[in-house]
DNA sequence: GCATGTATCCGAATCGTTACGGTCAACCGG
DNA sequence: CCGGTTGACCGTAACGATTCGGATACATGC
């Protein structure tokens, strides 16, 4: 394990000649700077890294807070990024929170269990940025994360006064929901957002763009919103709810691709078919959405994993990226929005004449 | 930022007491042991990381080598070890190296790409210690590890030289196949191994066992292994290789549950009965196995994650994890091999009696 | 010949901790 | 009363880089 000393000996020159030789700064003899390169190739020197970023201020890491990993959205997401920082030259520390720990009933209520996590233990010294991967979030957590006073882009729903890169939700829910009224479909119901819920946002947001998209189109019956989560198994759920009520709609939205599943399955095994009997609609193009032949609107989450990645070096003045426009960031702090494709498969199609 | 400077100011005492009262070592009386943590408290004191580990060698962060995180086994593996690692006050690096980049032909081949990666980059100064999630790996990776003089721990596949956790895979192999043959199957196939690949052991081990199994039964007809990746899609190809090849064997041992799943769909498709026509068994217990009826060898990528984390952090000498025991290392690096267990759901059955 | 530049390189301070050796007072038994 | 122990604490030298204000040497211009 040699030290920047053991180099500068070798090559009779000072230690700082050999940092500038090393990071390739000017001002030094080009004889020189091979010199010392070939020394410090010939010890294996390897410079450490917390000398470095105690000297410099900076740790070349990136935080990445995720609350979950193995779900599709996350598992892209963090591929993607680590892929690109990587390049870059940056670490990725990785930070799970799954939700469930977050809340806290009680006196610490609203003061969220981050603040020993986050701050005291990690941003502060360890990290030179931080990427949040959609997570909910209570205000208190955001007042935390914004006076962290370090870079930050989070992916995924709006989060007021955060930089954000994701989807419109809304729309999401409009596009759907607009294709089955387009195939003529007129009795609808939204599987995969529980009313109650209200630190979530996507369900909700995709709700509503169902709602409003129903409200422009005549003769549209709707039930209220069904499920809670969105897990194949919460879908099944919410299939058998269904068909146990009797009276099928003929259109079914769904909140992700893994409700649809769940429901796709247990529409199977009752008998009922799709499309001819129910249409369904996803929403993600989870990799097993192919395999049911399910419509979906596709959400691109590499593209937003890597512009949030590539906008958060831009702060970090990377080399190779350009800076930011100064223009770039709207008041309610989204960076980008990601337009979503309608992806027609076969789990949708115009309702049976006799249905509607 | 506060520094430990301030801290000691602020007290009174040297940054000597200040840094032994917050770590709440002996011989700092208790009176002086509460002010200084008052005044931390009070002045949002945190210490710095980098100076941390530039003193005391350690950086309080273990590597984690993984070659993938959108799939099962890796994203599981992943979130059991960094729950663990961040109870007991370990950040966790991620580093993904997919398979595909490792495999350099030309001048560089055997030295893997690893080294800038590693060595040069990583693991000598960033990491305390590294788990390396079941990646194949060549000799020349192997001694690079070894090399490294860290502690280390791998999950997966037996590694020769390096402490290993994981499962026998020839174990499984031969459970799977004997569940086959002990529900009367004799004609059987086994999907998802192609010979030519050597590096990834656990497909080969598994048709080892296969093999095996079927070498202690009378009447026992095995044709030659089929495909190569461990996917959906792969095992939907080698479905459609085997309906067009005709005279379907009565059973098929899946070397992962995707595969199995791919199987299962396209066999549903091509109007195959499962299990009466064809019993089919997965390895793994994926989430998606239940929804598919499919029975399994479960693969207890939880309990042998968190083995391996434990082990680790007892080679690490972490207060509240037992020291490792001194006969606990094999030979062969093994430290621990998880039982698998069978779990029979509804795609096995016996042969119908005009097949067999 | 002398001041000025320019291109290199050096020394030493600095970053924020930890760890080692030592100081100092109080206390103990003989 | 005194050498020796012990408990509580302090000073300060590492740790391994970066960084900045200067040296040094040599060429240049007048």
């Amino acid at each position: 394990m040699a030290s920047i000393e053991d180099v500068a000996r070798a090559t009779g020159v000072s230690t700082a000649t050999v940092s500038r030789a090393l990071r390739g700064l000017s001002s030094v003899a080009e004889p020189t700077r091979v010199r010392v390169q070939d020394a410090a190739m010939e010890l294996g020197y390897v410079p450490s890294a917390a000398a470095v970023s105690l000297a410099s201020g900076r740790t070349r890491a990136i935080g990445l807070i995720t609350p979950h990993v193995a779900k599709w959205f996350f598992s892209v997401a963090i591929e993607t990024i680590e892929a690109i920082l990587r390049t870059y030259g940056y670490d990725v520390l990785l930070i799970i929170m799954p939700p469930g720990q977050r809340a806290s009933p009680g006196p610490m209520a609203g003061v969220p269990p981050w603040r020993p996590q986050l701050e005291t233990e990690l941003l502060r010294k360890r990290v030179d940025a931080t990427i949040v991967l959609s997570l909910p979030m209570v205000a208190a957590e955001v007042t935390l994360l914004q006076g962290l006073g370090q870079e930050l882009v989070c992916i995924g729903p709006v989060v007021p006064g955060l930089p954000i890169v994701g989807i419109d939700d809304h729309a999401v829910g409009v596009q759907a929901t607009q294709h089955l009224l387009d195939l003529g479909h007129r009795r609808l119901r939204f599987v995969g957002h529980d009313q109650q819920e209200v630190d979530w946002t996507p369900p909700r947001e995709r709700y509503r763009g169902f709602c409003d998209a129903l409200a422009g189109s005549v003769g549209a019956e709707v039930g209220p919103p069904i499920g809670s989560d969105l897990t194949v198994a919460e879908g099944r759920r919410c299939a058998r709810q269904l068909l146990a009520e009797g009276d099928l709609p003929t259109g079914l939205v769904c909140c992700s691709d893994e409700v649809a599943i769940g429901v796709l399955h247990e529409m199977h095994l009752a008998g009922v078919r799709v499309p001819q009997q129910i249409s369904v609609i996803g929403v993600d193009d989870h990799p097993h959405a192919e395999l049911h032949d399910l419509t979906t609107i596709v959400n691109p989450v590499g593209e937003q994993a890597e512009a949030a990645t590539r906008w958060l070096l831009a702060g970090l003045a990377t080399p190779g990226i350009p800076p930011r426009p100064v223009d770039e960031l709207h008041p309610t702090g989204v960076i980008q929005y990601f337009a979503t494709e309608l992806l027609v498969r076969g789990s949708t199609a115009a309702p049976a004449v006799d249905a509607s």
